[in-house]
RNA sequence: GGCGACGUGGCCGAGCGGUUAGGCGAGGGACUGCAAAUCCCUUCUACGGCGGUUCGAAUCCGCCCGUCGCCUCCA
């Protein structure tokens, strides 16, 4: 099956061809490290984790960077503010990172590498630039020449001289022209600084990507990611150094994904509009955020609200219990059947096609998902009626058995939902979320209660029953009966 | 001001030349002691406006209106 992506270098849709197959090379770019993590953020590292395991799927033999901005002007005023030093910020915020990535289940990178652990191989790709002549010093800086690398643009698809006739580029007396930008910085008293050839400084932020990059993939990569908004000045800033020196496109594939809104405005830290991923994390389970940016396609702008997430919730509760209720399922009479094979083996390998067809269109993870809600109602159809017959025939089962597990295979692998859900479970005892801080919650306690409850109804002592569920729903525990017995959920 | 993206049914959100995407919500019904879960039916001849191309356009072209992003650190 061939892979098409989109190319933001080309803007169009392109056929995936890696360079060196089966090998693919992925590098995105990471966080600043100053500060929690946001939705947005979250939605860039839930992206490329995902698109990550999908190339995985395809055979590639991948191999994915993802790097930690741990020294910029940011993180230095954080500490300043604290009174700290600025590696304690971004250690604090790499921890803090860490905690996000494992709720979010976005897995670790191959590298990730820090920039303060690479500052040897910066200087070296800037001593490049100036010893090649597109880079020079002024004062203990050292600039990149804009105007000396002639394909500048061609990424955000703007000129010089359109960037310059819109100006509000920040002259400054130690540029030669105000579009240049700096790769290295003359250290300021109070900051971190490196021993360079120019004098005690730190490096820009552009040039950290170049560098990783070279270090730990090579001069030119298959596919290079990140947020939309980094294209200008960042990614095409990154394309200058590295086509400069080696004369090499950088990276054949530019992928970007759409922002993260909130009512129409960009989430962002400066407008204060932001949302945490543990604010989310805590309130829901975090396969509900997973999903919600699943069900968006990744280059489109996704407008967060408490309210999608609501929604998203009741879906994502949909495509569980259609999972679960295998083993309600297998707790019926199963009966002999007339024989045969049952048809929802074929729409289960409907499904599996049209839904790594859709991840194989530009990475269609919203069409993907339609194909597996489809399935999701076949499945209701046969708990519908079985659960009204009471029994169920053995060739239904079965069928049922293989129809769920692939779809728990699909989400584990290709999306990393519901891997807290096992193939094998019993009628389900499952806390949703993450539980508060200082909460509690006694698990025989609620199965004593659902045990009582049972016997009531059994009594037809339907008062002291319903108390029960009502009570406990009080405490966000639901009930819900099946001719397999109650079972519960923590919301 | 420059460059770019987008406007789809009650809401969200795919599709991007001809066949019901999907999700959520609302109303009715089946099942249930009552609920919940699940199913069925309805809401549903949707595609910002106006022109054009075409046998046929949400989908292509032009203009207009509206929203947003980037141009400064930003996933």
């Amino acid at each position: 099956m061939s892979l098409k992506i989109h190319n933001t270098l080309t803007g169009k849709v392109e056929e995936f061809v890696p360079i060196d197959p089966p090998r693919v090379l992925i590098y995105t770019c990471g966080v600043t490290v100053y500060d929690d993590s946001h939705v947005g953020h979250g939605r860039s590292l839930i992206v490329f984790d995902t698109f990550r395991r999908f190339l995985e799927h395809l055979g590639y033999d991948v191999k994915f960077v993802r790097n930690f901005t741990d020294v910029d002007d940011k993180i230095i005023n954080r500490a300043k503010d604290e009174c700290t030093d600025f590696m304690t910020i971004a250690n604090r915020y790499i921890a803090s990172y860490y905690r996000d990535m494992e709720a979010i289940r976005v897995r670790p990178a191959d590298v990730e590498p820090r920039v303060t652990e690479h500052i040897q191989e910066i200087i070296e790709v800037i001593r490049k630039l100036i010893e090649k002549g597109y880079a020079y010093e002024s004062e203990g800086d050292v600039y990149f020449s804009v105007r000396s690398f002639k394909d500048y643009g061609k990424l955000s698809k703007r000129s010089p001289e359109e960037m310059e006739a819109g100006a509000r580029v920040e002259p400054s007396e130690k540029k030669r022209d105000p579009l240049d930008f700096a790769l290295w910085k003359a250290a300021k008293a109070g900051e971190p600084a490196w021993d360079s050839p120019w004098g005690k400084g730190r490096p820009g932020w552009h040039t950290e990507c170049v560098a990783m990059i070279f270090k730990h993939l090579g001069e030119t990569i298959d596919i290079h990611g990140g947020g939309l908004d980094l294209v200008f000045p960042h990614h095409e800033n990154e394309i200058a150094q590295a086509e400069a020196i080696t004369g090499r496109p950088f990276a054949r594939y530019w992928m970007h994904n759409g922002l993260v809104t909130v009512g129409g405005q960009k989430m962002s830290k400066s407008l204060g509009n932001y949302v945490t991923l543990k604010e989310i994390y805590t309130k829901y389970h975090p396969d509900v955020l997973r999903l919600l940016v699943l069900f968006t396609h990744y280059r489109s702008p996704l407008d967060f609200s408490w309210d999608k997430m609501e929604e998203t919730q009741r879906a994502y509760e949909r495509l569980r219990t259609a999972i679960e209720d295998y083993e309600v399922l297998k707790k019926l009479e199963v009966v002999p059947g007339k024989g045969g094979t049952h048809p929802l083996y074929d729409k289960v390998k409907e499904t599996e096609e049209a839904f790594f067809g859709a991840l194989s269109d530009d990475f269609n993870t919203p069409e993907a998902l339609s194909h597996v809600f489809s399935l999701v109602s076949e499945l209701g159809k046969i708990k519908n009626r079985t659960y009204s017959e009471g029994k169920i025939t053995q060739e239904e089962l079965s069928a049922y058995e293989f129809a769920s597990r692939s779809l728990l295979g699909l989400m584990k692998k290709m999306f990393g939902l519901l891997e807290d859900l096992y193939p094998e479970c019993e009628v389900r005892r499952v806390v949703e979320k993450e539980l508060e801080p200082g909460e509690v919650l006694d698990t025989r306690l609620v199965d004593l209660l659902v045990e009582v409850r049972t016997i009531a109804r059994q009594e037809k002592q339907f008062k002291i029953a319903d108390l029960i569920r009502d009570r406990l729903k009080e405490l966000r525990i639901e009930l819900e009966d099946t001719p397999a017995g109650t079972r519960w959920k923590r919301r």
